[in-house]
DNA sequence: AATATTAATCGTAATATTGCAATATCACTT
DNA sequence: AAGTGATATTGCAATATTACGATTAATATT
């Protein structure tokens, strides 16, 4: 096969797999402790600090940016990539829910 | 290609990446869930609850073992699954100290 | 207008993941 | 020893992911 059957689970369940799904690559971890580190961080800052080619670290952007993670700011020629806190919160309060749920439970 | 440049990253990115890897799938999410529900959960009562195959199910417990998350009890013919809570707060700290790095960094 | 810069998209190859049927293994029961 | 139950492994098909060269599109610069 090698799809995912995603009908049989939970709201929840399929939305805390996608953001660490997002996560679950250490490019895109490194992607986006650059964005957050330097403002004004373009795609060729993150392909020269990390050392993919720039379609790769372009799809590895795409895949970051349809969980909403990313705003994008134009000034020139130039595409600036930075955080939305709001879904980096709702992502971190999702994930962190899983945990401390998941520790209650298993330690009652 | 389809391999991941492991070796560009450094330890710590590669550690975040493979956890929420890990995690990054709704029957991963629901098993986890499942087993720090349930005392004396084993492989068929996931079975049942998830709804995707035995082989499946094995598969994906295996993908959560790697990681240590997992230990094992033998009772009889019955192999009880428990969460490993050290392993549960390494991996929790690790990914929530990711998330509180990102956070303090995007918005000074 | 021609050129350079920036980033997305296309196309493709290699590898990984997901899922299951069939089978194997291993422990307990009879 | 044969049978049963529980789980792991094997083998395979379908799909997804990762990576990059080539190309495209869009904007700036000369």
């Amino acid at each position: 096969m090698g799809f995912t059957k995603k009908h049989i689970f939970n709201t929840q369940q399929n939305q805390i797999a996608n953001f660490t799904k997002m996560i679950g690559h250490p490019a895109r971890v490194s992607i986006i402790q650059h964005i957050s580190l330097n403002k004004n961080c373009n795609c060729n800052a993150l392909v020269e600090a990390i050392g993919l080619a720039q379609p790769t670290i372009s799809q590895h952007l795409s895949e970051i940016k349809k969980t909403g993670l990313l705003k994008q700011t134009v000034k020139g020629k130039n595409l600036f990539y930075s955080i939305n806190q709001n879904k980096l919160n709702e992502c971190r309060r999702l994930i962190n829910d899983f945990f401390v749920k998941t520790q209650v439970n298993c330690c009652k």
